[in-house]
DNA sequence: ACCATCGGGACCTCCCGTTGGT
DNA sequence: ACCAACGGGAGGTCCCGATGGT
């Protein structure tokens, strides 16, 4: 049987397969090339879709970049929440956070370098922005109680979310440039380390 | 006095070579609407010249880029060696150094947000990031004497040099954010708290 | 009575048929944003309904636009046939002909901007537009007498048909514009007292 | 000497020969094809200029037909303007002005064709519709002074100027169509007496 | 009868950069 | 040093229409 039969055949069932294929894809280029070095073309090219079926999708190409960056952080948070458990101290749950935060970055490369690379772009829109960052709500409630609990300095939880993201982008670039000998283990010390009180 | 050296000790409020005033204008435009959606036209139309001229000072629209890249990195390494005194104590130069930084990020809010949304730009080549760097040694001996004094947490350079931008950028993002209260030398003071071995 | 019959009575208020939908919808947002401006998928999104099924009843774009075209000529030719009555002299005809053309665009204001619009539209087949323009045999016939009558000026039948179309067209420009205060009466006084021998 | 020469030679003499062109290959393509059917590439294809210098000149293609339609209004009413004189009496003006429109329109086939199939048009701007319009003001006060000698019917100003228009686009239409046999004179002499008082 | 999904093409826009001349 | 005029190309948009299933 022919694979482009089979294809016809799971067309129904595969709904929406070929819109995750184009983020896929995307996803690999964005990274390779950047987002305006990325011709639509191209994107529709390597996913073999045709450019009205990528329209059809995505009326534009922030489109891609946006829905790329909300699916990434929803991902990753609801990663982070699996790996929550409200029942452990707070001390426990912030560790675990950092430490699932740090295995996702393993697991999941080009996603990261994606965010790392993206974090600042001008390409997706603030609605866009606060929903990604809602999707960290628990993670606030986190900082908050160990905020509340001496954990962690007495400082405005603003000061103290901005630098759980900054730690973590920081040992992202750490561990993507290869540049380190410190195993994730004791990166996420280190990183904990500088976000305790002392 | 030779007129060159009187221009840049005021090159603040007098800009005006042609050149200058092309960068001051790409400066604006670029945080304002990112480097890909500043068409040179626009550039050449603010800074009152027409596209030859503009291309008659910068080959092409990335060496724009590059130059005010390397300009205001250079501007920012002059300020903080400077502001440094290699007679005092190490942990005395390391608190002047990131005060220096801030303040700095402080008066020159628009190099800023610049550094900020190209550091990751892939229209900046290599060669002139790491000439950027490169600007940067002074700092990178104070913190190696940090490791070496024990003032740091003995961990490699490497992880040091990172945190040490990473934090700076969460500073420039609590400040840029109107988010906090806290005054720029309490930030400073949690930064460095943040660093220093506990 | 057949339901198709009563349906046909009352088509002005209960256009239920897909096919009538997609025409009153295109209507509309041809005079409002033009043939070439319009995208079927608009005209299928406002009438509820997918591209597929607008290329279920029309193979293509211009055949929604030659049918509009053509059934409000139509539309125009019946009522003014229902007006004419063939007992009465011609000099009466002629002027209750061109009275209840009046009245017609006085009733069918969208109707009458759109033949305004797309009378020289080159998206109207020839053979449609001969088509629409039999349907006016009666008029030709009205005119032939009324020039034989010496009602009208001895000048070809052909400057006639055009003078009562252009003075026609006049006076839907004037009716539109709302520029003038003249009663519908008036104006038609006016228009045919142009045409006739003096 | 090589044609390409010549014109380098002759570049700046000619300035906006350019623009004439484009706008002359404008005209003959959308009265031949209409204007959605006439791509920009074919424009300036034919005119021999790249699309970036038919960009230069022409920011999108509507400017171009814009420019058309205006500098083909003010030809015209130029003309009617230096066929008129003041010092003659009000009838004879206002049929010199008729048989000016006539010539005009005979002498340029072309350019009449384009205003009759775009008077309509979508695609021109009201504010360059009302522009052209203010060229042909000394037409309105010869159409005045007609109405207040008594020679055009005690009609209201603006349905005589319509009327004006709609004959000499009836005219148009008649010469174009060639079904007439009539010369031009009589022509004139019947649109003229469907206007006069009788 | 109706539709979700997809194909493929072409247009306008508009951008970067060059050139000849002053 | 400066610029008007121009070349050339490619990208995103988005449209019309086809297809197969229900």
């Amino acid at each position: 049987m022919p694979a482009s039969k089979k294809i016809a055949l799971t067309k129904k069932t595969q709904i929406s397969g070929t819109k995750d294929q184009i983020l896929e894809v995307a996803l690999n280029l964005f990274i390779a090339q950047g987002f305006h070095a990325t011709p639509t073309s191209q994107i529709s090219k390597e996913a073999n879709v045709s450019t009205g079926t990528l329209f059809y999708y995505f009326p534009n190409k922030n489109l891609i970049l946006e829905q790329l960056y909300l699916s990434i952080k929803k991902e990753l948070s609801t990663y982070l929440q699996q790996q929550d458990n409200f029942n452990l101290p707070t001390k426990k749950r912030l560790f675990t956070c950092l430490k699932s935060y740090v295995e996702w970055i393993d697991a999941n490369p080009k996603k990261t370098v994606f965010l790392d690379q993206f974090y600042h772009s001008a390409n997706i829109s603030k609605t866009i922005k606060q929903e990604a960052y809602d999707e960290f709500d628990r993670m606030k409630e986190i900082v908050e109680a160990a905020i509340y609990e001496g954990i962690l300095k007495e400082l405005p939880l603003e000061f103290h979310l901005i630098m759980v993201e900054c730690i973590m982008n920081g040992l992202m670039s750490l561990v993507k440039s290869g540049k380190t000998k410190l195993s994730n283990d004791q990166l996420i010390a280190a990183g904990l380390d500088m976000l305790l009180k002392n």
